[in-house]
DNA sequence: GCAAGTGTGTGCGCTGTCCTACACAGGGTT
DNA sequence: AACCCTGTGTAGGACAGCGCACACACTTGC
């Protein structure tokens, strides 16, 4: 059956996160990694749109973290403790099905937040949350967020929107995954990924990138190469440079654009620091 | 290409709609229909977990209507005037490709509302509210139901936490368009389906359904010819009945079970009245 | 330098769904 | 009774993605 290699897929995945990417988040607290780059909180999106009196309340609570891959940032079912803010990573939203196969849901970055089951009152949700490119974030203790929340006014606010826009997020994904060809998802999720970064570069290996799509490894390879064909990127064992964005837009479905264009919509007062 | 088919399969749709669901909508003003069958507000299960004070609040404000197959509650993009709490009918939100071709994203009945989005700050969301079954329902003003939510207490707690229900069954749903086969979607949507009606059988052609599920018709056909074999359900012009649920319950995905445990999980205190 | 491990490219057969086209039957209308 | 329309059943070719099995290249560690 079919399923067993599902299993068999994503064994492979958990036997190569436990000694490559866990491993990577051991190896961190090397020489100057350590306190080095401590990322502007504001370079998130959601807290820099914060109104000054909320920012003074805030800031003083903020507490650092490095992101790195492969993380687990929640697990399916559990309470949260803190809620995060990325600034240079991003979270994936998956959820991993009986069988071990695995679907995204929806991509966090420096424009969101991750927990959002802490302020909607459940506490928790039947999916997972993994850094899906390594980097950093702020966090606030789940109290506090939730003291803040409690309060009308622009906190609410701000997270019911930013909320909405993440619901968004999550319907379109389901309209790709019913109707979209791998090639238009790769696009799509390639521009998420990239629009949450600075730079053109993804860490990203292609085994990775299908298990958050949730096809196979070597439907990706294909869809890359072609891709790269076109020239619109450039592939190296886990690192995707974008050469030609407009191209990517082009190419991919219109998925993308409506998830854009809500985000916008929705929280247009993001600035860049 | 094939874009030209899913619009003329759109057409098709639109046509006969034009002709044959609107018309029902308007031949409704008839003899007894009118008045007669008012139901009781607190089948909503959503209505019948107010406490005391707020339900007598809501009471007067609250406005009956009847909702007729086809009924477009919202517009992508349109603001919404009310918040629609079913009793007897069931709501499909879904989204509308620029080529006609459509995808449910989440199914409201008597466990729910349609127009989140009033409350969570976007007035509007880039989805379509369709009716799927006919019945009847309650509104509330869009703003009462925003000043209501503005207070902080059960009631915004209690929206809130329907909404992030409802996140659970768009993710589940983007994850089941991933994975499952039409088989399965289609046991997992006459649960759907079943859970927020009265009685085992539904009222709706297979094109619909090939609609919803975002499939061909000729794939729904398919799928309902195994189920109808295996003595699961009888299926005849528009009229589906379940014969045996648990056996659909053994044929479905994961994903039908854990919408349904998390929807109890977060709203237990629904009450049938 | 060699070995082991990891990331990527490739080919082949299979299955499920799509696209197309058509047959047919139940129900209502005239 | 004859008719039309709607809803359902069927079939065949095309194709995308899956499952599987390998080959190979680059990296890392010894």
């Amino acid at each position: 059956m079919f399923a067993y290699h599902r299993i068999y897929r994503a064994w492979a995945i958990a036997l190569r996160r436990a000694r490559c990417v866990y491993p990577a988040q051991q190896r961190l607290p090397t020489p100057r990694m350590t306190v080095a780059a401590q990322t502007d909180p504001r370079q998130n999106h959601l807290l820099a749109a914060l109104p000054a009196t909320e920012w003074q309340r805030w800031q003083p609570l903020l507490e650092w973290v490095d992101m790195p891959l492969g993380q687990v940032m929640y697990e399916s079912g559990r309470t949260l403790s803190h809620v995060y803010f990325p600034t240079t990573s991003i979270v994936s939203l998956l959820y991993v099905m009986e069988d071990g196969a695995s679907a995204e849901i929806a991509v966090v970055g420096n424009d969101g937040l991750v927990g959002i089951s802490l302020f909607m009152g459940g506490e928790s949700t039947p999916s997972r949350a993994v850094v899906q490119s390594a980097g950093q974030g702020w966090r606030l203790h789940a109290r506090a967020v939730k003291d803040e929340f409690e309060q009308p006014g622009p906190v609410m606010h701000l997270l019911l929107r930013y909320t909405q826009a993440l619901i968004t997020q999550m319907a379109q994904t389901a309209v790709c995954n019913r109707h979209h060809a791998l090639d238009q998802q790769l696009c799509r999720w390639l521009l998420l990924s990239l629009d949450r970064l600075q730079g053109n570069e993804l860490v990203m290996t292609q085994e990775l990138i299908a298990n958050m799509l949730g096809v196979r490894r070597e439907g990706v390879t294909e869809s890359a190469l072609r891709l790269q064909r076109l020239g619109l990127i450039s592939y190296s064992r886990g690192h995707i440079t974008v050469l030609d964005r407009p191209g990517l837009e082009g190419r991919t479905c219109e998925c993308y654009a409506v998830v854009k264009k809500e985000y916008d919509r929705l929280l247009p007062d993001r600035q860049a620091t």
